[in-house]
RNA sequence: GCGAGGAUGGCGGAACUGGUAGACGCGCUGGAUUUAGGAUCCAGUGGGAAACCGUGCGGGUUCAAUUCCCGCUCUUCGCACCA
């Protein structure tokens, strides 16, 4: 008997060949089919790997190295979102510099990476937090603000004010800090901002070109939320202080707009100060300070109430003159539209809810197609037919917004509005860890670009990098880097102090790993016009929105500009399920039931781990762990090496039995499956076919002699390369010892023959009335005739027909007979 | 509430344009080997003694439904007072 698998040794052997042999380099033809696979830019956390990251990273891994294997120019980078909030917060945990804990942890990765064998190409390593990365960041912010689509704006953020800083929304929770748990308000501050609403159609209808989960699109689609309807302005009048004001409002349904009784406005809206009448104020300030204190959460609940308070002002409806009280409640968002709206209790459930309780009138304008007019419900929230609505009455809804929407425009008093959910991009952050602003306040000139050739603005290495106070970036602390000149003018002037997101270093990252170490520009465009847009690209479905949506902005922005000639940055998007724990709950350093790859390596190998990743379950599903799972993989590529091994192949003499035949068969059906597979994330199936086509050679082993056999080599080969891209050492080393010349991984990839996968002999299933009751042997171009003669043979299937008159007779060639009968009279 | 998925043995999961449901693996049972355990190998394994029954539930179309249609239940995931 000749030796057993030997993971450790295997993997020693081979990771330096494979090394020297610069198998997972890019090449450089451009004759060659091209192929861009890219994995989700991981932040190199200080954990490292868990098994449940190999989800994404084999996959990628196993595709990119088929598509070697056929012949295709493959590029598989990786790269680290080095800078951040999470990376700062952990470098401050452990107290030392950011540059070297990222640096660190990048390190393990790579290691890690290594440990299963996912062959990228090192040569294209990026880092976001080198400053030949980031100039590039910076040069990308200069271009977005050249084009108009950078603005400095006040906005309402998350404040700590035990910490002095401000929050990201995530980490905030339920209304307190995460770190000291104090209330949290909200604190105007003057941040940055990119205007990502401006290309909020353009990102909804290009989702038209790229093959994404549906899922994930509609995501973004709902994340954007445009909605169609119209803006109206109502006159205010402050009955104490003889104020007057407009109010635009927004709505979906002006349709409804004679039934309107009251006004709602937001609380933050700046008109509710000047509208507040002096009787009302104590109460209503009260009332505003009670909203800001509130979480999100708490204000956005549906369960909750629906508070509010007179201001005392009124408002005029500009279709009937009504004059209707204006109330302010903080179910109204400051955020979205207008921060105003006008109520229409009898079609409108929130607004229903509200006059209930304050016992406001509720007037019915719409009633339901086919509606009894005596009786008409309270509430009804569809369209229908307009009444009491002046020229608009007996209208349909869908009519009367048209015609409505006309009056609006002719008589001035509002306008046909589209209305988006998300906001613009706010990108700063008053954190160190980022890629500063490149801009300069001039006293004389105001808000400056860097000019190109002063970048990249360097992040000044400092101790003292904690988030600063009174929400400052604590670059705000260093003079000699806060103070420099006008690009503009020369004169004094001081460096914008804040950083910007995490998110921007993400949106272009996958156009670096193209020219990493270009200095004098970003990219080169020829290079750009080969390699992108990305072919498939896989990451975990939590990035839905953010930086999905992100990416695609940047695109579009640099396609505006000239600099690519592609919309949409990733052709296909595939999102791997989560790795759970064994028993079902997430993987948790806190509940001690992470596995790691370190660990699985060491006892079953790589091997093992990476096809067992991949068998575990279906890939975009989440999946659990399983002990018992990974050993009966080990048996498999145990099996496979103690087959391959003790049967080293002759290829000598040829037989002509069945087994032969029927092994042959099953060579061509395994490649076009596995093929197939691989190619539509089918990993699961992939790797049965091939256990299947292992179980089969060994029953043909039970034949003696049957390894000296020319066609059990093919098999052995054929098995070989199939597995070359799941058990990449298991397939190196038996395809050296099995006599072959050459690396396994550098061999073509086999194709099957459509006309070795014909049966000539098929078995088929005898049905009676649609029950299956026998199966015989036939030709496979048999005639219905000869089928049906040797199924009413079978004792079986006689038994059914007897006393029974066969009243149809259905043969499907090649699938299957069926006789259709009924009691013979 | 809105949107998108999902429901198949003891478990993870297969099943092409409707055509032998349960591939492949785990687990389990029996056997071989072993001082024993583990490991390995061989055989069996949806339920039922059988007729038959079986893909969440109830209908329908069809010679034939996991697959198509209608109506439900449960479940996961997004979004959630967006006017």
């Amino acid at each position: 008997m000749t030796e057993k698998y030997n993971a450790k040794a295997l993997q020693d052997k081979w990771k330096p060949v494979w090394q020297k042999a610069g198998i997972y380099k890019t090449s450089d033809d451009r004759n060659k089919e091209k192929f861009y696979c890219l994995d989700f830019f991981p932040y190199p956390s200080g954990n490292g790997l868990s098994v449940g990251h190999l989800r994404n990273y084999v996959p990628t891994d196993v595709v990119s190295r088929m598509k070697r294997m056929q012949g295709i120019n493959v590029l598989h980078p990786m790269g680290w979102d080095a800078f951040g909030l999470p990376a700062e917060n952990f470098a401050i945990k452990q107290g030392v510099h950011p540059t070297v804990s990222t640096a660190k942890n990048a390190n393990n990765y790579k290691r890690q990476l290594s440990l299963v064998e996912c062959g990228y190409d090192w040569d294209r390593e990026v880092n976001s937090s080198e400053p030949i990365y980031y100039k590039w960041t910076q040069w990308f912010f200069l271009l977005l603000q050249k084009r108009g689509l950078a603005y400095k704006a006040k906005g309402a953020q998350w404040w700590c004010p035990d910490c002095c800083t401000i929050l990201a929304n995530e980490q905030v929770e339920q209304g307190k800090c995460w770190r000291c748990e104090s209330l949290v308000e909200k604190k105007e501050l003057e941040q940055w901002y990119f205007k990502i609403r401006d290309y909020a159609d353009r990102l909804i209808d290009d989702l038209e070109l790229i093959n994404w989960p549906d899922r994930i699109k509609k995501m973004q689609e709902n994340w954007i939320g445009r909605s169609e309807g119209s803006e109206v302005i109502f006159k205010a009048v402050n009955p104490s202080t003889g104020l007057e004001a407009e109010i635009p409002i927004f709505t979906t349904r002006v349709d409804t707009i004679f039934g309107v009784t009251f006004m709602t406005i937001a609380p933050e809206n700046p008109l509710t100060e000047k509208l507040v009448t002096p009787e009302n104020k104590a109460s209503v300030d009260e009332y505003i300070r009670e909203a800001l204190r509130k979480s999100e959460i708490d204000r956005l609940s549906t369960e909750k109430e629906k508070t509010g308070l007179p201001t005392g002002s009124y408002a005029i409806n500009p279709f009937n003159g009504d004059k209707i009280p204006v109330y302010v409640g903080d179910y109204v968002l400051a955020s979205y539209g207008t921060g105003a709206v006008m109520a229409v209790p009898a079609h409108d459930e929130r607004d229903y809810a509200f006059a209930k309780k304050h016992n406001l009138p509720i007037k019915i304008v719409i009633a339901p197609p086919d509606a009894d007019k005596d009786n008409l419900p309270e509430l009804y929230t569809e369209y229908g037919v307009l009444l009491n609505s002046g020229d608009f009455s007996e209208l349909s809804s869908e009519q009367a917004i048209l015609k409505m929407n006309e009056w609006l425009e002719s008589s001035g008093n509002g306008t046909k509005k589209i209305n988006y959910r998300f906001r613009d991009w706010l990108i700063s952050r008053q954190r160190y860890w980022g890629a500063p602003i490149p801009m300069v306040n001039c006293e004389k000139c105001g808000s400056v670009p860097v000019k190109e050739e002063d970048l990249p603005v360097l992040l000044p290495d400092i101790k003292e990098f904690k988030p600063g106070v009174n929400g400052k970036s604590p670059l705000a602390d260093i003079p000699e880097w806060v103070n420099t000149t006008c690009p503009e003018c020369g004169g004094p002037a001081k460096r914008e102090t804040d950083t910007m997101d995490g998110f921007a270093c993400s949106s272009w990252y996958f156009l670096r790993f193209i020219n990493p170490k270009l200095e004098d520009k970003p990219f080169n465009r020829e290079d750009i016009d080969f390699w992108l847009p990305v072919d498939l690209y896989v990451g975990g479905a939590e990035h839905a929105v953010m930086h999905l949506l992100y990416a695609r902005f940047w695109t579009k922005v640099m396609y505006d500009a000239g600099l690519v000639s592609f919309k949409e940055p990733f052709k296909q998007l595939r999102n791997q399920g989560m790795m759970l724990a064994a028993d079902g709950t997430k993987m948790s350093k806190s509940k001690n039931n992470v596995i790691t790859p370190d660990e699985m390596v060491e006892k079953y190998g790589a091997d093992a781990l990476r096809a067992f990743i991949l068998f575990l379950g279906t890939f975009e599903l989440d999946v659990a762990w399983s002990d018992e799972g990974i050993r009966g993989m080990n048996r498999f590529v145990n099996k496979v090496y103690d087959m391959v091994s003790a049967n080293i192949p002759a290829g000598s003499n040829k037989t002509d039995s069945k087994s032969e035949a029927d092994l042959k068969r099953m060579i061509h059906k395994t490649v076009k499956a596995v093929s197939n597979d691989l190619e539509n994330f089918s990993f699961n199936t992939a790797v049965a076919r091939l256990m299947e086509m292992t179980n089969m050679m060994q029953d043909c082993l039970k034949e003696s002699g049957f390894s000296a056999t020319a066609i059990w080599k093919e098999a052995v080969d054929t098995l070989l390369k199939l597995l070359a891209p799941i058990t990449p050492f298991l397939a190196e080393e038996l395809w050296e010892m099995v006599g072959n010349k050459g690396l396994v991984h550098t061999q073509k990839w086999p194709v099957w023959d459509e006309k070795e996968l014909v049966e000539t002999v098929i078995t088929m299933p005898v049905q009676v009335n649609g029950k299956l009751r026998e199966q015989i042997e036939l030709d496979a171009d048999a005639t219905a005739e000869t089928a049906r003669k040797i199924a009413e043979e079978q004792p079986k299937v006689q038994k059914h027909l007897e006393g029974m008159e066969v009243v149809r007779f259905i043969y499907v060639p090649k699938r299957m007979v069926n006789f259709v009968v009924k009691p013979a009279k």
